[in-house]
Order: C-alpha cells, then structure tokens, then sequence
DNA sequence: GCTCTCTATTTGTGATCACAATTACGTACG
DNA sequence: CGTACGTAATTGTGATCACAAATAGAGAGC
C-alpha cells in the first residue's frame, strides 16, 4: 500500500505537550490524530496503516488501533471492508448535509453557551479573532484553522453541554480535512466570517443575535467554497495512485 | 467487580441471526452491544467487563475491546479513568439537552427522507405504528422500544444522509438505556405518539407538517418523561452497591 | 452496625505473534 | 505505451501473555 504519514505537529510554535498529560498511549494517539484532522493535517483519501502509525508515534500498533477505531466510529476516518484507513473525502452532498448539521447544533450550543461567557472568556475571544484576521492577512492556511476552531469551540465548550460538544466535534472532525483541501486551493483571500458579529451579539447579552450570527458563520462560509467544491470534484478526482506519494508525518 | 451481564437477544422471535453475516467478530460484537443498548437492556451504571463481554458473545476479548471503544467514542458507552466501563447515567440536564438535539436533527433527517419515502415505505411504517399500539396495550416495554425504534429509523434511512443518519444513531444510543428505565418505571400506559399525524403529513408530501409532528413527536415525549425524571432522580440515586448483583445477559 | 485496612483477585492496557486477505510491483504480453 | 498477471511483501484481525492499577471482600477495630 502506498501509505501516508502526517506533519509533525511541532510546527509554529509547538503545541505544549499536548492538553492533559494521560498516561495512555491510546488517549495521546488519539489526540495526536483528532487535533491533525481538525487542522486538516491528513489528505482525505490516502491510506494510513496501523503500523505506520505506531511507529510515527513510538507507540506499539495497539494503542493506535483503538484510537483508529473509536475515531471511525465518529466517522472521522473510513475503514474499508478490506480494511484500509483512510480519511474520506467529501463529496457535495455530504459536504451541504454536514453544513446543515452544523448549522443546527452550534447557534444552539452558542445560545446554551451565552450565560456562562463572562468578560475574560470575551477578551479571549476577541485576542483569537484577532489572530484570526493576521492568519488571514497572512495566508497561513494552517493557523487560520487552528484558531477559527479555537474560536468556535471556546464558544462550544462553555455549553457545558456533552451532549453538543460532542456532536459539534464529531461534525468537526469530518469537516476538517475538506476545510483544508478548500482552503489549500482557493485560499483563504475571500474569506469572511460573522465573529466580529457574533462578539457584538455576545457582549450585549443577545442570545438570538450571538446564535444567529454563529448560524450566519457557517452559512455564509458554506456559498463561498460552493463554487470551489464544484470545481474540485471535476478538476481533482480521486487520484488513482500508482506509485508511493512521500507525504507529511505526524507526532505526539 | 461486581460486573454486568446481557440478557439474551433470543427474545420472543429471535432476530435473525443479526442483519448481515459479517466475518468480522468486532462487528458482530458492536451489533449485539449497539442493539442492546438501544433496546436499553443494559443497565445504566452497572459495570461490565471486557473478558465478560467476550466469554458471553464467544470471542476473545480483543474484538470486544475495539468494539467498547467505538462506542465509547460516540459517548453510548463510559469507560472511566480507571477503565470501568459502564452505560453512562443521564442526569436531567443531559435528558434536556439530548431532546433538544433530537428535535433538531430528526425533523431535518425527516424532511430529507420524505421525497424517498414511497407507498411501500409508507404501508410498512402504518404497518410498524400498528404493531406499536398493540405493545403500548400490552404494556410490553422491550417490544414497543424495538418498534418506536424501527419506525423513526425506518424515516431517517430514507433520508440517504450519512451525516445525519449517524448523529441521531449516536443520540439515540445515548438515550435508548434511559428510556428504557422510564418506560420500565412509569410503564407505555399514558404514552403519546405523533406517528399517526407523521404518516398522515408524508402522505400528503407536506415535509413542513411531517418535520412538524416528529418535533412534537420528540418534544412531548420530554414533557411526558420530564417528571419521571425528577422523580427518578431523588428515588433511585446511583445505588452504592456492595455486593454483586445478579445481572441479564447478552448474546449475538 | 459501620468504617477502615489489608490482601487476593480481577481488570484494562499494551505488546507480540500467527494468519488470511489484500495490495504492491516487477514482468510478460498486447 | 498500456494492460493483465503472478508472486512477494504488507496489512488488519484476532488471540494470548505480562503487568500495574483498581477493586472486592473478608477481617479487625470502634
């Protein structure tokens, strides 16, 4: 098999040792995936293997198998019946039905959110969007995602809500890689979002403005990459590979 | 530990030796436990063991392991720190809030599927509604569970979507031991379905009136249960046990 | 009766092995 | 130059083993 490995995370700025220091081998790897299909580290379609895997992340195949296998149980990765992991890639229709979930879960989980966003949690949100427009002016792809997700799952999280989060996240996680496929190719010039509106909505207390404004987030991002998925599928079918593609590696 | 059993699935009318005749062990495993939990034939908080699980399904505890972990990523299954694994207890807030999604995604999932619900598809889900009012009479809780199961997902496969299909499978894992514990409670006397105005709306082709009566559907089920709960709660807090409880059990 | 303590048992985790199925790739043929 | 084929290497699956951590249950003390 022609087998992909995945960029080491340490790039800018290194994630500090990941969140929580568990022990398991199991929970690292899983995070160490997790946060690399968030980012969109992973080229949707290309096989990754057990051992491949195991070795990047100096762990043995076990932990890594349990991590594949509760991550294609969110959907997260595909697991063929010949037994090929892979990352799968989106076609429209699972691209407008994934847009459409989001579009559900997250102004409602805004809205649970709102009473508990306090003004330091506001700062932070602001800092990040912040952040966010120098990425954008920057066109660092990879850190554009990085904090647009901060910035929505600061949000998410003060849901206190695990029954949303966990929806949220699972929609995330197999939207990730696309974001990235789209932003990779038509840059992130375009891009525009309503955090600035949603901020506004949140300082004023306004549950309705700050959950629409979120809605206004997805919807709108999901007419501009419209366009770019229409092309993508004609102009980059799956690539029938012949030969071994050197790719990215992934770490701890 | 004192550890948890399933009962059997040779119920009345044993299912047919499980839908497909997949070889994989771990997805027989993962079928049995999904089915299991969404009948709600586990009991919530008890725990249950890996080696348990292997020696009732006849496998070896590898197959389990994986399949323990894929639920355990979609949150249908707990496994704690210190690696007990249980069905996890619904406080009220989670009830809430899992209603909530429900009445979020379903009607959704609905009004996708109705173009691809056809005459048949309509006889078979009058012929289920039928089936379900002669259980609720019976006051036979494991077999209205099936039913009311079977005729919401007989819906929302229609809908074609692999989004929204697995997210409310996801939500109704979580919820299906609760129910479960209502309805063994409280008893399916006073139970009220929207089905009958469902299928009157899909007759029509009226997707807004169908969405409609599967919102209420979700929604008077959270008030109907809502006291339920609260009573729950105070009367049955999570038993500290201290000796082991005899327990049903489970096959493939 | 209740709580604490201590020990034997159980449990999840991770590693390694064997094996059937699948895939990759060099080779022959068109 | 492209396609079909056959063999060798790779891959996921399942089983078994070792081990540290956690638990159960009996016993001591209050």
């Amino acid at each position: 098999m022609s087998e992909q490995t995945l960029s080491t995370l340490s790039g800018p700025q290194a994630s500090p040792q990941d969140l929580s220091v568990r022990s398991n081998a199991r929970d690292r790897v899983t995070s160490a995936l997790r946060e690399a299909l968030i980012i969109g580290r992973i080229q949707p379609g290309l096989p990754m293997t057990l051992r491949g895997l195991a070795d990047q992340l100096g762990v043995s195949p076990m932990p890594v198998r349990e991590a594949i296998r509760g991550l294609a149980a969110e959907r997260a990765i595909d697991i063929s019946a010949s037994g090929r992991i892979t990352v799968p890639r989106l076609d429209q229709k699972r691209i407008t039905e994934i847009l459409d979930a989001r579009a559900l879960l997250e102004p409602r989980a805004a809205a649970l959110a709102l009473p508990n966003i306090d003004r330091e949690c506001l700062r932070q949100l602001k800092r990040i969007d912040d952040e966010i427009d120098v990425s954008l002016s920057d066109g660092n792809v990879e850190r554009y995602m990085v904090l647009n997700h901060a910035f929505h799952f600061a949000i998410y999280e003060r849901s206190l809500s695990d029954v949303f989060l966990p929806l949220i996240e699972s929609v995330w996680l197999r939207f990730g890689p696309f974001m990235r496929m789209v932003y990779g190719r038509v840059g992130t010039t375009g891009l525009v979002d309503h955090h600035k509106q949603a901020l506004e909505a949140a300082a004023r207390g306004d549950a309705a403005a700050f959950a629409e404004a979120i809605r206004l987030d997805i919807s709108e991002g999901m007419e501009l990459i419209g366009d770019a998925v229409r092309d993508a599928e004609v102009q980059h079918p799956p690539p029938r590979r012949r030969r071994k593609i050197a790719a990215p590696k992934v770490t701890i």
